[in-house]
DNA sequence: TTCCAAGTTAAGAATAATTCTAAATTACGC
DNA sequence: GCGTAATTTAGAATTATTCTTAACTTGGAA
């Protein structure tokens, strides 16, 4: 907890309580949770906080590199506080996001017909899926 | 074109003047448009089409497999006209998208651990890069 | 410790993508 | 040509996200 208030003083974020609380929430949190996961759960502590305050806090930390913003759910997006480039999977019945920390950067290499058009960046994989959870609904339906 | 026509009267797809327009600009095309693009098209031929009638089309062609809804693009749906499974890489700067039709699936392997939890039904890569248009401007602005 | 500038917050309006509604219209098999 | 089921339209509604602006904090400097 003193490490994290540190860590982000040190970057020159300033700490306010709201995002102090985005932080603690975000910390090793795996649920990836989208914007407004965050924002009615920071509600309960802070009543008043607005939206603009959790994408505010979002965009610093995605900027920063302390976070990911993961495009996977066509609905919106999600956030990953774990910076390290990793994967994903998402039940494609109820959107749950899992990762994926395989590495598979040896075997992605692009043809020279697309380096020739595109400097590559990066990369990302969304695996598709059916969570258990979900696998059990099925059953049960049949 | 004849075929076109035939291909989905074939699968009990009824045309309407609309859908064929729709049908027509997407044929071949490599642009990966997304729904205002092709609502904008449209409106050429048909200025009464609405969004409805774009976003429909669109919905009932997914669901018939017949084209791909791309989510890489964290504003909008992109989608693409070519059914078979393949990968895309977006310019992070214009988000200009194009088409890898490498094969990877021999490396997309996932460990038990996922497999454990989700059961696979297909994957994704986004490739990330820069184009060469805005590798040009970056250029100029130096 | 107090002060101040720069950055941050909150409320709500604005925007943008997408979906929904309900009534009018149309495709197409008979 | 008819009837029905599917489709279209206009516009409202919904949802995610961004913007605006005034008031308020944070953290460094005096």
């Amino acid at each position: 907890m003193k490490e994290l208030i540190q860590k982000y003083k040190d970057k020159g974020f300033k700490l306010t309580p709201q995002r102090l609380a985005i932080l603690k929430f975000m910390d090793g949190n795996t649920s990836h949770p989208a914007a407004d996961d965050i924002y009615r759960h920071i509600k309960k502590e802070y009543p008043t906080v607005s939206f603009a305050t959790v994408y505010n806090t979002l965009e610093a930390l995605r900027d920063k590199g302390e976070i990911q913003e993961i495009t996977i759910d066509p609905l919106k997006k999600h956030y990953d506080p774990n910076p390290k480039p990793h994967h994903h999977i998402i039940c494609v019945k109820c959107n749950k996001i899992g990762d994926v920390f395989e590495d598979y950067s040896e075997a992605l290499r692009l043809p020279y017909h697309i380096t020739d058009k595109f400097k590559p960046v990066g990369n990302h994989i969304d695996f598709y899926g059916i969570c258990r959870e979900c696998q059990k609904k099925e059953k049960r339906r049949n």
